[in-house]
DNA sequence: TAGCACTGCTTCGAATTCGAAGCAACACCT
DNA sequence: AGGTGTTGCTTCGAATTCGAAGCAGTGCTA
């Protein structure tokens, strides 16, 4: 009576294997792409995207993580290296001592124009080519819903630390 | 002129982002279980399932490899590890003496035994579990269409090799 | 304002991942 | 049979990834 047997039908394992593999697929094609044309990771990618898209190109660490999910520390580590590219800068937060606060330069900006057409042409070829505008649609909103869905509950990226102090 | 600037329509830029977030959710929250009650990797658990499910039990080492979307390289590593775990063994083809044939243990089965449950379980939650019927099914639908437009043009994962002999 | 828990980030070591290069077996063609 | 290209896998080195642990700054409470 441990575990009351879980099932998945047919065609949640369908929808699951299909999705996986999709998932994979997308991945790897736009990660060549992304490499190719602008040396940059799909989560160094992720990283510029998302600053351009923010306010005054900025945005903290940990928000940056939690919005591509990512671990810390190797958020930590991509963003030295784009800093060592010059395609970021990183620097204190005024408000909060403890943050550092990532902005996308200039260069950045320019290797995310360079690398934009092509990924945008990769998404297209792989995810969109062949579905209908319905079809796009209804995945815009069903991965909408479950995606707040998971955003919702689960502890965040960085989920409850293991009680540094006394476990007491 | 050189290249005609792509474009997403909103939905499309919503349906990509809401992907992939969910895909990378997903991903962390079935990679912990697994970790956790089965001290497996989400490739390794790929492996022993397709290798389950497999007439025999057994599978070459590069049709494993295009079923899980993985590099060669990886795959060999994944597998010696399994190996070393007693889970799969490793041995020639009788057919062909450069295949290598990968078939799963008893023991193999008992641990994708162990770790089923939760597995489905977790895929539930975080994949289904806010979506109708309705919605799974379209899922399926929309997916399966995408996967098999993915794995019909571009080349296998082992991909074009560099012209190994002379670029002559 | 001192104490204490929490948050934000980095460092560290270990594990995983990939592509390139190399080795061996096969297939085809003459 | 010999030559040439192809396929299947592994080894190798470099890059990436993560979680655990550590450090410093914040905030809350007495």
């Amino acid at each position: 009576m441990s575990t009351p047997p879980p099932q998945l039908s047919s065609t949640e394992l369908a929808a699951y294997f299909a999705f996986t593999e999709v998932s994979s697929l997308l991945r790897h094609a736009v990660e060549k792409q992304l490499r190719d044309v602008g040396k940059l990771s799909y989560v160094q990618f992720q990283l510029l995207a998302r600053l351009g898209d923010a306010p005054g190109g900025a945005q903290r660490m940990t928000d940056l993580a939690d919005g591509v999910v990512y671990s810390r520390s190797g958020l930590t580590y991509q963003a030295q290296s784009l800093e060592e590219r010059g395609l970021v800068t990183r620097g204190p937060s005024s408000e909060d001592e403890r943050s550092t606060i990532v902005a996308i330069t200039d260069e950045g900006r320019d290797v995310l124009a360079k690398v934009f057409p092509g990924h945008i042409e990769a998404v297209k070829t792989h995810l969109f080519e062949s579905l209908s505008a319905e079809d796009v649609e209804m995945l815009a909103r069903v991965m909408t819903q479950v995606s707040g869905h998971l955003r919702a509950e689960p502890p965040r990226s960085a989920a409850s630390r293991t009680r540094t102090t006394k476990p007491n």
